[in-house]
DNA sequence: CGCGGTGTTGAGACCTGTCAAGACGTGTGG
DNA sequence: CCACACGTCTTGACAGGTCTCAACACCGCG
């Protein structure tokens, strides 16, 4: 059930068998939302995580007006509002994208993590940094690159994180986001989104189409994104 | 020496006397940088972190071609690499924009406080959400906000942080950076942060001259920013 | 069959970037 | 004390990326 997670996880360090006891043991009921429902909202107060296992949600920022942000995209295996625990209280809306099923980790149970398990808490920690570390890079795609850069540095970080928990096929993943939504993550309109998208059709960089995306050569769209992977820290170490 | 970490850490959540002793026993040596020197490069090995004493510090990341961005700031009392403790290297640099004072913290005694004090590992967790928070709130700026609601906005966010450790008077406070480094923050270029500069200034809401900025007019401030604290969480809780 | 959401296209406006030149200020050396 | 250099700030003209508005096409679904 929560095997994406391990995935994620053990992709950044080694858990012991007695640690993936815990972390099962984190895990509270199962529930299910469907597309496009906020699930939190922000400024509410919290007593659970969760741990999204099938499904894209993300945490969206508002401005009145209107005007939406997207501040990072959660697919299956990520601990969707971990930070949430020490928060308290969330800065943005988590929202679905699409039908999810979730496991809901009482706060209860994570505080007594942190009394009994030091690493494991140590690695939850790295990966709420983890977090940060993307917000980092989309601070500078949003503040540096342009629409077609950003774009492509997008689906390349997609694409490393769907890998690691299984969910490309060759070049190619399910990416089940808007035109709409894609722009409230990239800080664009729709419009412009739609002719961005056709630039990197056209330069056979990718192809999207009925909800699926095709990468046509990764080294290509790596280097016009300027992508580095190494803000994802893919590397295993002692947390 | 570390009272504006302890100002900033006492704003979010209770610290008993014990806990005061330990986080003082964290602090190694004491040791002070040259403006403008690059101090950690991203990807470098750390085993430590620094508390900043005083000046100002950011988070630098670069593209090719020597394009920029700032991925945030850093005052007195920021714990200014504490993520690099779990990520054991950053994935940008950190760089000094004024002469500074910092504390160094190994790594080994960090790793010692989240065997033995629980309550403080969750409230050094929750700090680094703190920072994270920052970065979504950035995000939503460069991705959302137009150049005069995002300068306005980041006085804001500097002020209300300044204040927390008691560096602010009345409506004003020292604030080092070019227009250059204000435009690494912003997204922008300089010759349009000059001219932003201007129009907030014709507008009387901030003055800023010989490194020193006022608020003219706080709440008129806000409003063009939409600024909302809400993601610095400034009310104390049982972390 | 009609409808709402989504994707596509075009024209023009606007915000911000680019380039270039000059002003200002401060520290240094003669 | 002056001359100079360098970084910073300021200004103008123009270019270019992205937005806005509007219309239309497409498509799945009730």
């Amino acid at each position: 059930m929560i095997e994406k997670h391990l995935l994620k996880v053990r992709a950044r360090d080694d858990i012991s068998g007695d640690e993936e006891r815990e972390i099962r043991a984190l895990v509270g009921q199962v529930v299910e939302f469907p597309a496009r429902q906020t699930v939190i909202r922000s400024e509410q107060q919290l007593n659970q995580s969760m741990l999204l296992l099938d499904g894209w949600m993300c945490r969206m920022k508002d401005l009145h007006g209107g005007q939406r942000q997207i501040a990072e995209l959660n697919v299956p295996g990520d601990f969707v509002d971990l930070h949430g625990f020490t928060l308290k209280t969330l800065d943005h809306d988590v929202v679905t994208m699409t039908d999810c099923r979730v496991a809901l980790v009482p706060h209860e149970r994570l505080r007594d993590m942190t009394e009994r398990y030091p690493h494991l808490t140590r690695v939850y920690w790295f990966l709420t940094n983890l977090d940060a570390a993307i917000h980092r890079e989309w601070t500078l795609s949003l503040g540096r690159r342009r629409a077609l850069a950003r774009m492509a540095h997008l689906f390349c970080e997609i694409f490393v994180r769907l890998r690691i928990v299984g969910l490309t096929r060759d070049g190619s993943y399910d990416f089940p986001l808007t035109q709409v939504e894609l722009g409230e993550c990239l800080g664009l309109t729709s419009v412009h989104v739609n002719r961005t998208l056709q630039e990197l059709r056209r330069r056979d960089l990718v192809e999207l189409r009925a909800r699926r995306l095709k990468i046509l050569n990764l080294e290509s769209l790596k280097s016009v994104a300027e992508f580095d992977d190494c803000y994802l820290y893919l590397e295993k170490k002692q947390r």
